[in-house]
DNA sequence: ACGCAGCCTTACGTTAACGTAAAGGTAAAT
DNA sequence: ATTTACCTTTACGTTAACGTAAGGCTGCGT
């Protein structure tokens, strides 16, 4: 089995991140590794942290936002009221992302009709060339 | 029909924006309203482009990425290029969006099951508090 | 005449999420 | 012994997209 320890570059290779970020987590309280004198030692349970704060970046979370959903993952913080409010904010991405499907559609028709525009043009500048040539 | 020009706080009622935004939309030449005296007159074309660029902010573009799209409304810079290279980039936010999706349908699994347990274990509480009082 | 509403410019302030040195400690390989 | 490759802390710098005064002109209703 892995070691299921890793330190800070191990991390950052495998998420694909700098240490300074993994860094800046930790400063903002995000995560806690063990200790090996100096060195940061990262568990599993750190690991998952850093793959909820990536997810959460990716939807569009801010890591104040990442910062509550790690602590609904802990049962010390995981009360109700807040599991309840949290996926409200869930709800409101899911809304906010189908705004943006509608709006990239939107703007694919756009382009598209720009495109035909576009290629018009381009087919009529090359016939006037092709004459004046 | 309406006048189809427009002041700034016009705009600004309607698109749902402050004054210093489409200001500063401006300074990154992204309009160029007419003046009348110092006044800034926006016509519905300076509308149109609001409109994209807001557009493109829900969808997640930058303001630099805006500008772009904007410019491929423009005749005088719609180039066949550049709309190809933009439609890239408007396939890569698609790609982008449906991460986002699978990341929100992939935590609202992890989500309801950590309700469950939170009710699971606030049930637990209840009983021993019944027991207790 | 006066105040208020709405317009203008100039310019410094703000937040998030790191980036980027600088300066130094440790440990293994050459 | 020293280079190499890690790790550490501290701390100032950066970018985007405006926010927020401050100071001043302009017309209009009373």
């Amino acid at each position: 089995m892995a070691a299921s320890t890793y330190s800070i570059s191990d991390l950052a290779r495998e998420l694909d991140i700098t240490t300074r970020a993994i860094r800046f987590y930790e400063e903002q309280q995000m995560l806690s590794p063990e200790r090996r004198g100096q060195e940061r030692i990262y568990s599993a349970k750190d690991k998952v942290a850093l793959k909820l704060i990536l997810r959460g970046k990716r939807i569009g979370f801010s890591l104040a936002e990442c910062k509550e959903l790690i602590e609904l993952y802990d049962p010390v913080h995981g009360n109700h009221k807040q599991l309840h409010t949290f996926m409200a904010k869930i709800a409101e991405r899911r809304a906010q992302l189908e705004q943006q499907l509608l709006d990239i559609e939107q703007m694919q028709l756009e382009l598209d009709t720009a495109e035909e525009r576009c290629l018009a043009a381009l087919a009529e500048t090359d016939k006037k060339q092709s004459i004046t040539s």
